[in-house]
This record gives C-alpha cells, structure tokens and sequence, in this order.
DNA sequence: GTTGTTCTTTACCGTATGGTCCATAACTAG
DNA sequence: CTAGTTATGGACCATACGGTAAAGAACAAC
C-alpha cells in the first residue's frame, strides 16, 4: 500500500532527451516547437509534461546534461595522458578538427544556448558562467604544469594566458559557424599555441 | 497623370528600422513577433508589409544596414589616425571596453544573428561570411603595416596573426556573454596584443 | 471638383502555439 | 478479484502567430 508501483514508463528516459538535444541542437530553444519534441521522442505531450515538466524545464535538463559531459570531456584532456602542452594542444586543435571534420557545424549547445538567450535568461547565463569559469581554471593550471616542465616561459602570467586560450577556442568557434574554411580554423589554433610556446 | 505620388509615409522610414533593429538585437529573430515590431514602431501591420515585405525580408533589410555599420566603424579605426599597432590595440580592446561599459551586453547583431540562424540561415551566414572576411582583410593589412614600421616581428606571419586578432575578438564577445568580468576581458585582449608585439 | 495612386487602419484568416485535462491503460499490493 | 497509483494519448483550450484583404484617407495631377 505504500509503495504502488503504477504503470510503468514506456520509454527510455535517455533516449528520449538524446532526441530533445539533438532538436534543441538543430533548431535552438525558441524555434524548437512542442510538436517537433513530441514527434521527435515519438511521446505524447501528457508524457513528456509528466515526466520533465514544461518546455523550459525540459531544456534546461537537458542542457545540464550536455554541460556535465563536455566539461567532463575537458577534464579528461587536460589532466589525461602528455606532457601539458600536448594536453592544451590537443584541446584547441580539437576545437578547430570538430568543426573541419562537421560539415553541419552545429557548435557547442551550452554556446548556442548562450547565444541565443543571453539576454533574456539569466539561468542561462549563470550556467554557462559556471561552466566556463571552471573550464578557465582547467586551462590556467594546466598552463601552470607547461611553465613548471620548462614549455612555457615560466614569467609569463598563467591566468592571462589560459583566459586567453578560452577566448580563441570561443573565437574558433563562431568564425567555423561563418563558414570560415577548416585549413584558416586550424591555423589560428595553431598560432595560438605557437605563441605560447617559448621563444 | 504618369506621376501621381500618392498618399505620403507617414513615418520616418530611419526611425523605424532603428526601433525594428532594437526589438531583434533584443530579443533576437524567433523570438520577436510581428506584434513587438508593430508595438516598436506604432506602425500597422499593414504599413510594415507594404514598405518592407514580410518578417524575414525585414530582418535582413535591417542587418545589412547594421553591418554596414559596423564594417564601415572597423575600416575607419584600422585605416585611421595612429600608428599601426595603435589601431590595433583601439580595435582589439575597444570589443572588450565596450561590453565593460554595457551593462545589458548584448554584443553585436551580426554575431546574434549569426549564432542563432546558421544552422537553418544560409543567407545570414554568407552575410557574416562576407563580413568577417572583410574584417580579417583588414586586420592582416593592419599587422603588414606594423611589421612594416618594426612594431611587429617582420618574420612572423601576418595572416596567421590577423586571424588569431579576429578569433581573439570573437571570443571576447563571447565570454562577455557569460557574464565575465570586465576587467578579464581587458585581460584578454591586452595578452593578444601582448603576443603580437616583438619579444 | 474628379481621377489615379499610395499609404494607413482595422478586421479578418487559418493555423500553430504552449499548456491542461481526462478517460483509460498498465502495473503493484493486498 | 479490488484498490491504489502512475503513465499514456488524445481531446481540448485560449491565445498568439505570420500574413492578407479591403475600405478609407491623403496626397498630386489635371
């Protein structure tokens, strides 16, 4: 009596917010309609109100979702295998080869979503901030491993140069949704890092 | 009789572009509907179709104005007054001072727009396209001039370096809108200028 | 004045929107 | 079985959407 269980679910909860994403993704959260989530997840609207409450709630869920694993993806390169100037290579160039190797070139959602409802969402913003502060100190301690292994001049000053590193992957970013060419992309990450290099 | 002129405007055809400019950096395309246009304007419907077309014509209409604009205000200041490392410098850290001094930081239309519509746009990204070449050939000029007068490293490559300028202001832009500080931000584009000078 | 043309205003259209409700189905506990 | 609970799927709602049509107003030419 306590515990009824009810009908079950019919529907895998992650497969349906991998189809939300991909939809957020592909449209954006104002020109993302309740139908197009309903016909992508294939659930009824009673369903998916149910289950993640309405649109806004629902977006935000699956923002977090894709925030936790980005930010897990570049904890994993910058405190992963390499010396650490390979590990900040291999993150900017990676920025650059995502985009080069994606001919639809959707970008990162947190920045999409930033974009797009900066002005008006400040739960948002606080989430992209949060996101990219802790993406900052990544950069910075691992510019800080490069200096103490002799990479980097060690007189330079970390925090300037991993926010400067942040801000050219952002860079990277936009320019690839311009349609910049993916040879031009990879040589500004390549001039980035070659300026961080001692000379 | 082969020229009747007809009832005259009764609007300032630059006034109300103006207002319609406003309510989309606003509120970017989607989410502005006819009616905040028509509030923006006090124009009807009606007025706003005859003159303009329909929504998306007008919001193209308005964005090619503003990156006239801004293209216009980037060539006056890199082809201006001051030495050429100098007008780099005015560029480079007048993207950051100005989202110091904004309060509300809603950045550049054309990147609003660019970052919202890519994906479904291809008319708003051959206009970024255009436009950010445009900047970039002004910028490797720019950097030509400087290793020109000794400022910058002669062998360095200009092209590389203009880019990386052009990324580096993009992801300023960005950051902005994450809510960094203002006094990060001027980090950042003081350490771009930093790398670019002899060392 | 009349005619021709253009602009403005209002009413209107069909549809899509985000969101709710409810009858019913599917399950567990007893 | 019955009672309790939860999920489903479609009906339903008010409203807001982008866009059109039509009637009248304001002007120039004559």
């Amino acid at each position: 009596m306590l515990f009824s269980m009810g009908r079950p679910r019919n529907f895998d909860e992650k497969q349906v917010l991998e189809s939300v994403r991909e939809q957020f993704w592909n449209q954006g959260y104002a020109a993302t309609s309740l139908q197009d989530l309903t016909d992508a997840t294939g659930l009824g609207k009673g369903s998916l109100y149910g289950a993640f409450g309405d649109k806004r709630q629902l977006f935000l869920h699956v923002l977090d979702g894709y925030r936790d694993e980005q930010l897990n993806g570049v904890r994993a390169v910058l405190t992963g295998p390499g010396t650490a100037f390979e590990r900040l290579t291999l993150l900017v160039e990676g920025v650059a080869a995502g985009f080069t190797e994606d001919p639809q070139r959707r970008g990162c959602l947190l920045v999409n979503s930033t974009s797009e409802l900066h002005s008006n969402d400040p739960d948002v913003v606080s989430r992209a901030r949060t996101t990219y502060q802790a993406v900052e100190d990544l950069l910075i301690a691992c510019v800080k491993e490069a200096q103490d292994d002799g990479t980097v001049e060690p007189d330079a000053d970390a925090q300037e140069l991993g926010r400067l590193l942040l801000a050219v992957m952002q860079g990277i970013e936009f320019l690839a949704k311009t349609g910049m060419g993916g040879p031009a992309l990879l040589q500004i990450s390549h001039a980035a890092l070659k300026q961080l290099s001692r000379h």
